[in-house]
DNA sequence: CGCACGCGATATCTTCAGAGTATGGAGTCG
DNA sequence: CGACTCCATACTCTGAAGATATCGCGTGCG
């Protein structure tokens, strides 16, 4: 059986006439005839009555007719469903992201993913960098949006982009001496009780952090751990300490807290754009389009990149186009 | 696109291997490799990476084979269901009857018609002999049962054959004189206030009973009109009269009615089965089959009508089988 | 480091199924 | 009863699918 019968079948169905059929499939009507005949003789049914007034399905031929419809439709639904996705039009991004991304670079990013791509499955999971580098190395991210190039085994298949710059802000609570102060100096910070995030959550920032204090880190020692840019500004507003954190921090403005520059301007790692190297997922390719379509720094970062994985890749189908 | 390309990429995905699919698919390797290519140039996207390490499916691949199953089940199941049409074990069978019917020959047809042909939908429609007669010229039904042959327009293209017979019993409750009686004359019957069928419901039996009583027919004008066997039962049991009905009445016994016979025996119109004498369907014929299998004496009577019609009907394909 | 092997792609030939043309046969309608 | 319509059959032809032989390439083992 092949499926040139079941588009003659329905040919013959539509215009319950061979002459007709056969014109509107564009061949003659005596092959038509031959391979309707084929196909009942397979079957073992006949699935047309021939009358004088006429060709109709018999009951064999309504139930054959049906599937025959739907086959069709799977077929060519195969067809566009594998162009889509070869566009990254459907299939599945699984990103993991810090929470802080949330604030700048991801509403943008995600909201013109979901409006270009909307039958891409998105699956978004916030963890931590390390968490994200390592699950991406296992397979079981896509991309991640962390603080920092990740680090640890297998980062070497990665490839990173940065796209987003911040430096280190302070918050406190609008009861604070700092409130309404421009901006404050590094060394009046030694001297307060600090909120910052746990190193086990950002060890790229508490690394940064321990040597920007230099020498003179008992601050640091003493300083409320946060799991999230959120806790540290809902602690700054208890009145808890001062709160560091990245500038993005300011994002998640409130009433009850008041963001200070530190001077000098201290910049922290920047966010970071990972995804394995060797994914040549087009759902991927086509969220690294948007991406680099909603930053214009981050896209000729990304264009470098992108540049020699796509030329090796074209390569051994050079006339696909 | 033709289904031989959707079974060579999923032979191809299977195997992950050019030679070992080509193979399975009792064809050598060359053909494989050409037909898998035609297909990526008609969807104009790679559908498989080819690795040292075996061919896989990209995610258009993936996509596209999800598809391509779904339509070959559809293509292979649309020859199974045809095959099934044509032997009537699956569609629908439109059904209208008299209740009568219901006690007597129903019950085996229907539930040895169930268990041999579970898949068929059977539509089940009491109405009156005139009704469904009616019904099945107009193409509203595929067989009925009524009491005597039908009558009216039409019914030269119908085929009817006796599926049971009945003779004239009366029906008392248990207080009436009657009861405790095995028979009764006829002529005690016209002193009686009798409780028949009305004639609108069964006309065949009406006249009958109008001309068993002859001129004397005073007895049935003011005899009291029911609807079916169950109103006529229940009304002799209420000592309203005496019930006049077809024999197998007595299928619907109660504690409270006393059924006796009528002397002479007199018999009634028989219950008839009618169907289409143009109607080939498959369904239809498997039903006939489940009729004769079940009830012999009626398979004959069918026998003789169907010879005709499948002898008429092979002549076009005598090489079917 | 090089050779051999495995595997997919390519080239060329062959075959057969499907398509075209011509015609036959059955049924219908005027 | 003849002409027409329509599907089936007979026969030829073409093109696409398949077979065989071979190439190119990458891998892995010696």
């Amino acid at each position: 059986m092949e499926s040139r019968h079941l588009r003659y079948a329905l040919a013959l169905a539509e215009h319950q006439h061979f002459g007709r059929a056969a014109a509107s499939l564009g061949i003659s009507q005596p092959p038509l005839s031959a391979q309707i005949a084929a196909v009942e003789r397979e079957i073992g049914e006949r699935l047309f009555d021939r009358t004088p007034r006429g060709v109709f399905p018999t009951a064999a031929g309504v139930a054959f007719l049906a599937r025959a419809r739907r086959a069709l439709c799977e077929m060519t639904a195969a067809a566009v469903e594998a162009s889509r996705a070869a566009r990254g039009e459907t299939g599945r991004l699984r990103m993991g992201f810090i929470g802080s991304a949330l604030l700048d670079p991801l509403p943008g990013v995600l909201g013109r993913f979901r409006r270009t791509l909307p039958d891409v499955r998105l699956d978004l999971r916030e963890m931590s960098s390390p968490e994200s580098a390592a699950a991406l190395v296992a397979g079981e991210l896509d991309v991640a949006v962390s603080r920092g190039a990740p680090r640890g085994a297998g980062v070497e298949g990665l490839v990173t982009v940065p796209i987003g710059a911040d430096h280190l802000v302070a918050v406190v609570g609008v009861g604070h001496p700092f409130a309404g102060r421009a901006e404050i100096r590094l060394e009046q910070l030694a001297a307060e009780r600090l909120i910052v995030a746990a190193p086990e959550q950002e060890p790229a920032v508490a690394a940064h952090l321990r040597g920007l204090f230099g020498v003179d880190a008992t601050a640091l020692d003493t300083a409320t751990l946060s799991r999230d840019i959120h806790t540290i500004t809902g602690l700054a507003a208890c009145a808890v300490g001062v709160g560091l954190g990245p500038s993005r921090m300011r994002l998640a403005s409130r009433k009850d807290i008041w963001f200070c520059d530190v001077a000098p301007r201290l910049r922290l790692p920047d966010l970071q754009l990972s995804f394995r190297a060797a994914d040549d997922s087009p759902v991927l390719a086509a969220f690294l389009d948007v991406v680099r379509a909603n930053c214009a720094e981050v896209g000729s970062r990304l264009d470098g990149v992108l540049a020699g994985r796509r030329a090796r890749s074209s390569e051994p189908a050079p006339d696909r186009g």
